[in-house]
RNA sequence: GGGGACGUGGCGAAAUGGCAGACGCGCAAGUCUUAGGAACUUGUGGAGCAAUCCAUGAGGGUUCGAGUCCCUCCGUCCCCA
């Protein structure tokens, strides 16, 4: 075949060298080069500028797909840039391989957690091997290793000295599908699992907490530091810690009995106190029972068994109609000793604040609707200027400024927030008379770290038999995870079945004990490994302080926006605390944050052809969305599939309904598996794929379409340079540097500037994240080397030179063809250790320039001018130019607005 | 209800306040081929024979000049209630 191509002479020669394709068959050897030359591992130039790039580690969900993938390509290209660019790169990896994701699966198919754990490491990891994405595996971890979650017990014991790990009784999140309690983080706002979506129900139980609200404070403020996050993961930490000023206020109440107690209340509007008309529980509240009358206690018992079954969305939506129930007991106001009746209503919710709030139905607009609806009193303390609001026929609440009024020595005082206003002025004056006390509130709650669960680390703890609780001795840790032969979920942790585990010493006594038995929250794992990195091998301590002084904070932190709080606030925490014991320099771990978009893909699924021209939908396509199962026409068929944004198109004999774009992933069995596709096509075309389609941060669809357009770019490359690459070597041309570009012909100029050019925009877009426009940098280079090669087809040592800067700028995007033209164009060594191309701000000049020539605004014609041409000569050319003229007319000039190089508006 | 982000060709997208649509996909015509799901060439926002005009969700404003800045509205998405 071969010589088929050769008997025709220089036709056939140059058809093909354009024929040559790009050939995944040359990556796999590079991949081993770079494993074995080590270019990825951290340390190897030590006096060089370190980044530390780190994408957030998975928990190891076996084979990788596409989806994936992107996450690991964005770091892996970054981390190549600045490889290239001569940095130490830090770049490790690791697996966040404990936890109910692993437990449930190793349930699912009935292996052990341990097997099931390991297999899938390797599975990940080979996947990740042949994709050709780089890290420095010699700092690996696993977080169910012993050798990783000794050091969480570690950190466990830090915290509980510090007085930061404690346990209490409280009301807490229980998931009854994976059986076990959850953190306040870890339930959506319908009140389902983050994990196993079930709605959590609440449950009373004594529990590890960490005190993270210790430090809501400083979570709240440095969040203004961190300049480089998305603003919106800043907004949704901001709102999740939900920091509120306000007061504290008790209102006196007189219990069946005859004693008294109090009902503590905040309120962020203190000033409004004498508007408060009645006090609303939540329907949990623990004063609820004490305090109902026996009139109202069948009432009262009946809404508190209904409310627990609402979601917290729905007893907080402000379109329903409020319910509530007067529980027969009365409070007294501290201001003026007004008796107030006591109602609870679902809208009221125990998880926030104190779980009972004073009513002021004129300000506010749900306490508004419940007066309403129950005919409570309402009575203003807000005026506002030029209105007079009555409480009796107002239509709505005013929350609004205004001028306090019956509201004793406020009167007469603006009402707002700012100082010299009503809620300073009302918090000064409880303070003064000793009625209540200014005071913060936050909606964070520490963070609860017990699970009833096996596959995790087990709290370092000991039960002694007076009740104390002592932690296991450091010299007895780790504290390893027992065998047991049942780890199934029942409620209660699996490790308590392990009685030879449980059974332990007193520390203090030696009398006998009992460990705790529940594990940690698997996010106590992830909330410092970005730490262990720096020294993943110590194991006399958790990391040293030089190692993460070295390497902290992360310089680039990469992954999904679903951790905007959960993971990366946890982190924060946990990086603070180890900064206040001296072991971190930084006390925020991530300098910059960035999050990609999904990677998403359509669905097929072909219809089954039935009787002529009716379909019917398939079982697998009606369990996804509601389609009826008898047959249909094409016409029905298509309006059903419309209403469910599924097109219908035909493909050959079948129909197929076609979803829109769906974010990839095994449930919804759209995913590309890497394994298949990089040995069909290559790796560096899958990358290609992925950065070209759309900027990072924007969710992408991954089409057959975008392959073949992947592809043909890298073919291009290929038949541009490879099919040359021995011509290029032998030439041993000099480098770009050496080259005069005004000794060039014109042709040769304009590629010698764009090279400049292409330097300057890749280099600057790879640092910005704009992948996308750097490949589409490098594609309008090749285009314009077509153009040169079409006048100039010798060797030149321009082209040699620009050959050798283009496989540089190509190798954070496409690695493998890139160190493949670096050596076949005959560089030594690998292509990142090579120098990256620097531009020539000189060489980005153009002789001339095409300058815009407008008439009020509009463009009337152009003309090309010496480059620099001056305000004076670009006016008298404009106005001489024919068209420009006539446009103008006999009109006069009013100003002349010249921008060099770019153009010249005349204004008449 | 509150807060935030975003609306640009058939599609993904470009565009320091200065020629809107770079680059790519798709499509059309062509070249080369036994063949093409390869490669290459040309064209491709709309209207118009053309000169030219109209176009960045809608309307207003600032400016010599607005996709970009400001205001109002509509729509989509996200977060919080």
């Amino acid at each position: 075949m071969a010589d088929m191509w050769w008997c025709g002479g220089v036709m056939t020669e140059e058809l093909r060298r354009r024929n040559e394709r790009f050939d995944p068959a040359i990556e796999p050897k590079w991949r081993d080069f770079w494993q074995r030359e080590r270019i990825f591992e951290a340390g190897r130039r030590h006096d060089a500028p370190r980044r530390y790039i780190l994408e957030m580690f998975p928990y190891p969900s076996g084979d990788l797909h596409i989806g994936h993938l992107k996450n690991y390509v964005i770091g892996d290209a970054l981390t190549r840039y600045y490889v290239a660019r001569g940095y130490d790169v830090l770049h490790p990896f690791g697996w966040d391989a404990a936890g109910l994701p692993a437990e449930n699966a190793a349930i699912k198919f009935g292996r052990h957690p341990r097997d099931w754990t390991y297999s899938n490491i390797a599975e990940s990891k080979a996947s990740l091997a042949i994709a050709g994405i780089m890290y420095d595996w010699s700092r690996e971890v696993t977080t169910c290793d012993p050798s990783y979650y000794r050091w969480n017990q570690w950190l466990f014991q830090l915290l509980y000295r510090k007085g930061l790990a404690y346990r209490t009784r409280a009301t807490v999140n229980w998931d009854p599908v994976d059986q076990t309690v959850l953190a306040n983080e870890q339930v959506d706002a319908e009140g389902r699992s983050w994990r196993s979506g079930a709605l959590v129900e609440k449950r009373e139980l004594e529990q590890w907490f960490f005190r993270i609200t210790a430090y809501a404070d400083r979570l709240l403020d440095d969040l203004d530091r961190l300049t480089d996050w998305p603003e919106r993961v800043r907004v949704m930490q901001r709102n999740w810690i939900g920091r509120s000023e306000g007061a504290d206020v008790a209102f006196g109440v007189t219990l069946p009995d005859g004693a008294t107690g109090e009902l503590r209340v905040f309120t962020t509007r203190p000033d409004t106190l004498w508007g408060a008309t009645f006090v609303v529980l939540a329907p949990e509240h623990p004063l609820v029972a004490a305090l109902t009358s026996t009139a109202q206690r069948a009432a009262v018992d009946a809404y508190v068994a209904r409310a627990r079954g609402a979601s917290e969305i729905e007893r907080t939506s402000t379109t329903r109609e409020k319910s509530g129930v007067f529980i027969g007991a009365y409070a007294t106001n501290p201001v003026n000793d007004a008796r107030v009746p006591i109602w609870i209503a679902d809208y009221v919710l125990m998880g926030y604040g104190t779980g009972a709030i004073m009513a002021v139905p004129a300000h506010d607009q749900r306490d508004f609707e419940f007066a309403r609806q129950f005919d409570l009193p309402i009575r203003v303390v807000v005026q506002p200027a030029g209105q007079h609001l009555d409480g009796a026929t107002m239509a709505e609440a005013w929350p609004g400024d205004g001028v306090m009024v019956a509201s004793g020595p406020l009167d007469g005082i603006p009402a707002g927030k700012a100082p010299g206003q009503s809620v300073k002025a009302a918090i000064a004056w409880l303070e003064a008379q000793g009625r209540g006390r200014g005071a913060v509130t936050y909606r964070l709650r520490d963070w609860l770290i017990s699970r009833q669960r096996y596959w995790g680390t087990p709290i370092p703890m000991i039960h002694c038999a007076d009740g104390r609780i002592e932690p296991v001795p450091d010299e007895a840790l780790p504290v390893v995870l027992p065998e047991v032969d049942d780890y199934l979920p029942r409620g209660r942790s699996p490790l308590a079945s392990a009685e030879s585990w449980v059974a332990t010493v007193d520390p203090v006594t030696g009398e006998p004990a009992r460990r705790d038995t529940d594990t940690m929250d698997t996010f106590v794992d992830s909330s410092w490994y970005f730490l262990r990195f720096c020294d993943a091998r110590n194991d006399r301590e958790i990391f040293s302080r030089e190692a993460a002084a070295a390497w902290m904070p992360v310089t680039q932190y990469i992954g999904g926006i679903e951790h905007a709080i959960l993971h990366l606030l946890y982190s924060r925490f946990i990086t603070k605390v180890l900064h206040d014991e001296g072991l971190v320099p930084y006390d925020e771990p991530f300098a910059a944050l960035f999050t990609q978009g999904m990677v998403q893909r359509r669905v097929r699924t072909a219809l089954d052809a039935h009787d002529g021209d009716a379909v019917v939908f398939p079982e697998a396509l009606r369990r996804k969305v509601a389609l009826p199962a008898e047959p249909q026409t094409i016409e029905d068929a298509r309006a059903l599939l419309r209403a469910q944004s599924y097109t219908l198109e035909r493909d050959g004999a079948q129909w197929v309904a076609v979803s829109g774009p769906v974010t990839m992933s095994k449930s919804a069995g759209n995913g590309i598996p890497v394994g298949p596709f990089v040995r069909q096509y290559g790796s560096d075309v899958a990358r290609i794929v992925v950065l070209f389609a759309a900027p990072p941060e924007n969710s992408m669809e991954w089409t057959d379409e975008g392959v073949t357009g992947a592809q043909r770019f890298l073919n291009r490359i290929t038949g541009m340079f490879l099919s040359s690459a021995d011509e290029i070597a032998a030439s041993e041309a000099p480098g770009l540097a050496a080259i005069d570009g005004a000794s060039l012909d014109a042709s040769g100029r304009e590629l010698y500037r764009k090279v400049h050019e292409t330097i300057k925009r890749v280099t600057q877009d790879t640092e910005t994240f704009r992948f996308n426009t750097a490949i589409a940098a490098l594609m309008e280079l090749l285009n314009e080397l077509v153009r040169y090669r079409a006048v100039t087809p010798a060797s030149t040592p321009l082209f040699a030179a620009t050959a050798q800067v283009f496989a540089r700028l190509l190798s954070p995007f496409a690695p493998h063809l890139a160190e493949e033209l670096h050596a076949r164009l005959g560089g030594s060594g690998s292509i990142y250790d090579a120098t990256w191309p620097a531009w020539d701000e000189a060489a980005l000049a153009v002789a001339e320039v095409e300058i815009v020539l407008q008439v009020n605004g509009k463009v009337r014609g152009k003309l090309v001018l010496p480059a620099g041409t001056g305000t004076d000569a670009l006016t008298a050319a404009a106005l001489a130019h024919p068209r420009v003229a006539a446009a103008v007319a006999d009109r006069p000039i009013r100003t002349v607005v010249t921008v060099v190089d770019r153009l010249v508006n005349v204004v008449v």
